[in-house]
Parts: structure tokens; C-alpha cells; sequence
DNA sequence: ACATGCAAGGCTGTATGCAATTTTGCATGC
DNA sequence: GCATGCAAAATTGCATACAGCCTTGCATGT
């Protein structure tokens, strides 16, 4: 084995940015010695690593016909945003019943520190992953494992569209809306245990995207469908 | 191949029924090669079958060391439980707001349809089918298919310990209380398009089983670790 | 009696080979 | 020109083999 710690971890991982990214195409057919080749293995940890991709929502598999990147249409796109509101609204509410004030504070102090990190003028990637963690952060307050088990494959297989949205804002496309302003008002709500008031915040703070978000796919059928790989 | 269908298929689903029920042993270790013995399989398409069960948390895996079953946790019911809580209402929610009419009045006569099935006289497996069945085709009116992918999910691994505590209401334990009732309940609000009412309805109905679930999972650890396989 | 190190066995990690099936390209007939 | 059938090539499905790690039980020393 040719790393001392793990190498088949290392190709699912791997693997599982290539799905998030779309490396592979839509729809396109996932060809296994290829992708062995390409990642300097067997077909073996291959197709155990795009088994897991399956049963995550990456990838899709018809038996006998091998492994596909999962279709990127609008309309699932939404189902996941809709997915999110449900998971995040119930592990906000969660923490308004669950959470300590301390952790609640704990999470504004991360706000306020990493808030002159996260304007306009910020990188696409940085500014999503500040987002990301701040909304992981928040679901974790749920004391909930499973919801965040939930919210990380979503994010996982909603990154590669919002990356597109925020480009989308950066370059702007779109009126520029303070993020951290809609992150503060539902922590207040938190802080005061309003469960009703932090969850319709964030409905409306995940909500307030999809129009966008639709248009981001739109944009991203053309980026994946004209460059050739 | 034996099969002219689809030999690993079946594997897999197996595998996934057994995972279901306990078959293995919350926190055992899963022997690859006695499986394959035992499925008249080899050990590749075992391992596949398993990750994807990985994937869909039935088991976990730790690498070097094997697959293992799932522990069978109190706290992780409950947080099943609760994110059932909050895929429903949600789709509960959106069903409110995109299901037609008639795919209400449907869903409301295969509820008068199967009722007099629906009684503590019952069957415990028919009985969740039929209470699973509901609950589905309720988060079908939906229309987000992610949803439902996520509830299938969810109920896929709480089955073992409703099954548990369905026995337990049914032997009398705990007083009976008409599950159609609070069906026909979230029905009505649905048919009126009260999204916030059909919403506390599930809730309610959702949140009343915790104790009773919590007590279920005593009574699986008892029925689970004393008698040997 | 208890801790520790070592060795053997078992099990996982993955490469590889082959059978079966699907796909594809071409030839043939309508 | 288009559909159809066939054969070759590519690809998947899976069994097997083997290398390396993890576990475990025993022996040895303190």
C-alpha cells in the first residue's frame, strides 16, 4: 500500500470533488478504467468509492451499464434549496430549545471575527465556505447529528451551483445583499429563543436565493456544456 | 451469472433488509468473507453493497478495521426521529402550496380505503406498512423528490424500533390511540391549505411517539443482546 | 499476578483476469 | 435514405489471489 496512512480515502475524496465539481459531465457515462487509470488504480476501490457516491445523490447507476453524473436540471436544484430549508428551520429550532447561551455566543464571536473576511470583495470559494460553516455551525447548535449529517451532503451537492450563483453576485449581475446582516438576525432570534422568529428568518434567508439560484443554473448548463474536457 | 436480472441487485437489498432488522449486531464487526459464504457471493460485490449501505448510514466503516452495524442508540433515534420531523413538515408545507386538489381527495380515499385494515387488530408489520404508506405518499404531494428520498431514508433505518414499539402498543403497554385519526387531521388542513396548521399537526403527531420510542429502544437492547444469533 | 512483547492467524485492501453483456459501427435489405 | 441485424470491440460483473495490517493469545520477564 502506498501511502502509510489511507489511500483509498484519499481516491473517494477524490472522487467525491470530481462528482461536486462535475468533472464528469452530465448524464455523461462514468468510464471505470479510465478513472482507474487517470487516479493511478484498480477498477476495484473505484467502483467502491462510486457506490458510496450513489448512495449520497452524486452519481447515479444502471445496473449493466455502469456509473452516471447525476443530470444537473433546475428543478432538483430546487428540491435540494427546499431540502435545506427543511433540515436548517428545524435545527434552528432545535438550538433555540437545546443550546447553551454560551454556544450561542460562542458562534456570534466566530461571526464577528470572520465577518471583515466576508464582503464583496472576497474570494468566490472563501466566501462560500465562510457561509457553509457558519450555517454547519448553526445546525450543530441542533445537538442533532443526523441533521448535520444531512446539511453536509446537501451543501456537497448544492456547492457546485451557489459557487456559480456567487460568481453570478460577485460580477454583478444581482443586487449585493450583506450576508452577514441575515446570519446576525437569526442569532438574535437564537439568542432570545424565538424559535418561530429564527425559523422563518432562515426560510427566508435560503428562500431569498432560489430565483438566483435558478438563474445560476441556467448559466451553468452553458458552462458545462460548451467547454470541452 | 446466475440471475438473468440482476444478481447484485438482490445482494444489496438483502444486505439492506438484514442491515434494517439488525440482522448484525449494533457495534459487530461484519465478517466480509463468512457473508459471502453465506449469500454465495464473493467478497467484491459484498463490499459494494456495503458501502452504499455506509452511505445510507446503516453501518460505518473504519478503515483497516471493517464495516461494523450501526450502534442502536437511543439519541440517535430520537435525532431520526426529529429530522423525520422536519422533512415532513416541510413537505407537508409545500404540499399545501403546489398539490392539486384531486391529489388530495386521492390521497384522502386510499385513506377510507385501507381505514378498516387500520385497527389495533391489526398485523404490527401491515399496520407500519400502511402508517410508512401514508406518510409517503403525503410527502409525495410534495412534489420534491429529494424529500422523499430523504424520508425513505430515515424510515428505512427507524423501522426496526417502531416495529419494536408498535409490538409494545399493541400488547397493551401503552393505551391505543386511533392512528387514522391524526392522518385525517393533517389531511384536512391540507385540504384547506393551512400550511402552518397541517404543519403543528405532523409535528405533534410525529413528536407525541418520542417517550414512547425511547422506552422501544430499552426493549430492543434487551431483545437484541440476549438472544445469541 | 500482572504487564509486555512477539508471533501466528485472520481479515482487509486491491490488483488482475475472465466471462457476460452492452454498445457501436458497418453492412445489408427495403 | 432509413431501418435492421450482426459481429467486433469495449465495458461491466464478479471471482480469486495475494500482500500487508490488525488482532489476539501465549510466553516471558519482572
Amino acid at each position: 500500500m502506498s501511502t502509510a496512512e489511507s489511500n483509498v480515502d484519499r481516491l473517494y475524496e477524490t472522487l467525491r470533488r470530481m462528482a461536486a465539481d462535475f468533472a464528469f459531465k452530465p448524464d455523461a457515462r462514468i468510464n471505470e478504467s479510465a478513472l482507474a487509470a487517470q487516479l493511478h488504480a484498480s477498477r476495484t476501490p473505484i467502483r467502491e468509492a462510486l457506490n458510496r457516491l450513489v448512495a449520497e445523490g452524486f452519481l447515479t447507476f444502471r445496473s449493466g451499464r455502469g456509473f452516471f453524473c447525476r443530470p444537473l436540471d433546475p428543478a432538483r436544484v430546487l428540491d435540494l434549496y427546499q431540502a435545506r430549508v427543511a433540515i436548517e428551520c428545524e435545527a434552528v429550532r432545535l438550538a433555540c430549545a437545546h443550546a447553551t447561551t454560551t454556544q450561542i455566543e460562542e458562534l456570534r464571536n466566530w461571526l464577528d471575527m470572520i465577518a471583515p473576511d466576508y464582503g464583496p470583495q472576497t474570494d468566490v470559494a472563501r466566501m462560500l465556505e465562510l457561509d457553509e460553516d457558519f450555517h454547519r455551525r448553526l445546525t450543530a447548535l441542533s445537538g442533532n447529528a443526523e441533521l448535520i449529517r444531512l446539511l453536509d451532503n446537501l451543501n456537497d451537492r448544492i456547492r457546485y451551483v451557489r459557487m456559480i450563483d456567487l460568481r453570478r453576485m460577485q460580477s454583478g449581475a444581482v443586487p449585493q445583499r450583506d450576508p452577514v446582516a441575515a446570519h446576525r438576525r437569526i442569532l438574535d432570534s437564537l439568542a432570545s429563543r424565538n424559535a418561530d422568529a429564527a425559523a422563518s428568518s432562515m426560510r427566508k434567508h435560503i428562500e431569498r436565493r432560489r430565483d438566483e439560484v435558478t438563474e445560476a443554473v441556467r448559466a451553468a448548463y452553458a458552462q458545462l456544456y460548451v467547454p470541452d474536457a
